[in-house]
DNA sequence: TGACTCCAAGACGGCATGTCTTTAAAAGGA
DNA sequence: TCCTTTTAAAGACATGCCGTCTTGGAGTCA
């Protein structure tokens, strides 16, 4: 698997809105699952399943919405819910986000944490190579 | 200026509280400075320097006391503040839990990002590069 | 028609955050 | 010494966000 994808293409500077636990729970399971309805989602959040927990995934879909994070298919009675920016997006710019404030920009220490800490495997250590060593020849 | 230095000597998964924007302000002085007064915070900080800014300052570092990112030097009347972490494992310790949570472990389009959204210079992506060999040598 | 499901909107308490007030103690100058 | 200033500490407060819950209206189906 190579390390390349929908990452590549990412526009500079645009920024993501971050959310809270349960907005990122929401997230998860519709990137897992590609679309899913607001029952379905609260079947895997809230094993209860009450009249109130439907209504909190709900309003929970509402605000990502707003945020532009997920959108609805509203042709039916009941909708389909999409996620509208893919994990990896999210994640690298987010995180890209947080180490511009944490670190004004430089993004050594991140890279030195992950790399020394071992949270990388080897082969994922060699992509990291590979991409640092084509992208050196382009300048 | 070498990768290397407190961020090898991290221990994996301690956890470091988040800050708020105030107290990471505070924190970025204290960084620059090493140590600090109260009252040379709020300069910096709010140039009307009020009591109530004074007390509002005195709050931050109390939480951040609470939070053991910062300790003080109660041998005098007027403390000394000084930071209990670097800013280097600070960032690292919380971009490495962002990426934990947001990803689910795996950091490979963090990386991707970081490397192709240029968002490294030449000279740290060849540190990178060194850090890499050595780390593969180890094994 | 009646029972059920869904969506939308609003209300609500809890919590974090930044600000402000107050009090007591210590420091320093006249 | 006395008085003023400065500091530290504690608490009160408004605001906003977050997750939850209630309600009302519309659509679906037997």
């Amino acid at each position: 698997m190579s390390l390349k994808g929908d990452v590549l293409s990412l526009e500079k500077h645009v920024i993501v809105p971050d959310v809270s636990d349960a907005e990122l729970a929401v997230l998860q399971l519709l990137w897992d699952a590609e679309r899913l309805t607001v029952r379905q989602i609260t079947e895997q959040l809230y094993p209860r399943q009450s009249d109130s927990d439907l209504a909190t995934v709900q309003k929970l879909i509402h605000r990502l919405e707003q945020k532009q994070l997920v959108c609805r298919d509203r042709t039916h009675f009941v909708h389909f819910i999409f996620p509208q920016i893919s994990r990896n997006q999210f994640a690298s710019r987010r995180l890209a986000e947080t180490a511009e404030k944490l670190t004004r920009g430089s993004l050594q220490p991140l890279i030195a944490y992950l790399v020394e800490a071992e949270r990388l495997s080897p082969d994922e250590l060699d992509e990291i190579r590979k991409l640092i060593n084509t992208h050196r020849r382009k300048k």
